[in-house]
DNA sequence: CCGGATGTTCACCT
DNA sequence: GAGGTGAACATCCG
C-alpha cells in the first residue's frame, strides 16, 4: 500500500499517540532493523514520550524525547493505532489481515498500542534514520528541485522519479499516473527535458499527489483503472503500452506521452 | 502452476 | 561511475 499518500494517512493516525509514554516495544519479528539488535531497540524505546508524527517521503518519523523512530512499510505494511480500525481500507489481498503478521508493537502506559502489520515483511524500523539520504519531498517539490534531480542524467525519467534519493515519496503507481497526466514518456532521458517540461512535470507531481490524497489512495488514479493489458487510454482511447522501466511494470499511452 | 504485485537493498553485469 | 538486471523477503490473486 504505501506510497507517500498512504504513509501520510498513517502519519495522521499516528498523531493520536503524541503525548503518550511508551511502556514497552517488543520486537515480534526483527524485520528491517538494518543490523540493530532487537532487544537494544526495545530497551531504547521504553519510557520515551512521543512528541510528534512527521513524514518524509515514504518514511514515517515518530519523534520522541529520545531518538526518532523511523518506520517503513514496504509494499504491504500497515500501521494500526489503538486496535486497528485502519482508515486506508486497503487490506492486502481480499481479506488478508492476520495478527500473526504483527512485526512491531508499541504499548503505551495508558494501555493503548500501536503496531506494524506487514504480511510480506518488507517494512522496517530504524532509530534515528538517516534522512539525508532522501531527496526533496514529492508533495511540495519545486521546479528547481526537480530540475536538479533530473539534470544531466541519461536514466529514464521514471527511474529518477522512483529513486528516493532524488525525489522522496513517489512509488510505481504515482509515477505512472503523474507521467500520464503530464504527457511525458516514462522512457525519456531525464536530462533531455527542457525547463518548461520540468516545470510542468513538477506541477503534475504536486497536483497528482494532492488529488489522489484527496481521493484516498495511490490506487485511485485515472490511469490505474486501466492498468491491465490491452486497456484503452482514458484520455484518448489509444491502446496502452505495457513495458518495464526502472525495473517496474509501466503503463504508457503511446499517443499522448512523448 | 506461474507470474506479478503500492518497496528496498545488494550483488553482479555491461 | 552510471544504469540495468535479478534475487530476496512472504502472501495473495488472476
Amino acid at each position: 500500500m504505501p506510497e507517500l499518500i498512504e504513509v501520510e494517512a498513517y502519519r495522521r493516525q499516528a498523531e493520536a499517540v503524541v503525548g503518550r509514554t511508551i511502556d514497552d516495544a517488543p520486537v515480534l519479528d526483527p524485520i528491517g532493523l538494518r543490523g540493530a539488535d532487537p532487544e537494544a531497540v526495545r530497551a531504547e524505546l521504553r519510557g520515551l514520550t512521543v512528541e510528534a508524527a512527521d513524514r518524509l517521503g515514504k518514511l514515517l518519523l515518530v519523534r520522541t524525547d529520545g531518538p526518532v523512530v523511523g518506520l517503513r512499510f514496504g509494499m504491504t505494511g500497515r500501521l494500526l493505532v489503538d486496535g486497528g480500525a485502519s482508515i486506508d481500507g486497503l487490506l492486502y489481498g481480499g481479506q488478508g489481515d492476520d495478527p500473526a503478521w504483527d512485526r512491531y508493537v508499541v504499548t503505551f502506559t495508558d494501555g493503548t498500542d500501536l503496531r506494524i502489520r506487514d504480511p510480506r515483511r518488507l517494512g522496517g524500523l530504524q532509530l534515528d534514520p538517516d534522512v539525508e539520504r532522501l531527496g526533496p519531498e514529492a508533495s511540495t517539490i519545486t521546479a528547481e528541485q526537480l530540475a536538479a534531480a533530473l539534470a544531466r542524467s541519461a536514466a529514464p525519467v521514471k527511474a529518477r522519479l522512483l529513486d528516493q534519493s532524488r525525489v522522496a515519496g513517489l512509488g510505481n503507481l504515482l509515477v505512472d499516473e503523474t507521467l500520464w497526466r503530464a504527457g511525458v514518456d516514462p522512457e525519456r532521458a531525464s536530462g533531455d527535458l527542457d525547463a518548461d517540461e520540468v516545470a510542468a512535470l513538477a506541477e503534475a507531481v504536486r497536483s497528482t499527489v494532492a488529488e489522489l490524497l484527496a481521493r484516498g489512495g495511490s490506487h485511485t488514479g485515472d490511469l490505474q483503472v486501466a492498468r491491465r493489458p490491452g486497456a484503452a487510454c482514458p484520455r484518448d482511447g489509444a491502446p496502452l503500452d505495457r513495458l518495464r522501466v526502472g525495473g517496474r511494470t509501466t503503463y504508457r499511452c503511446p499517443a499522448h506521452q512523448r
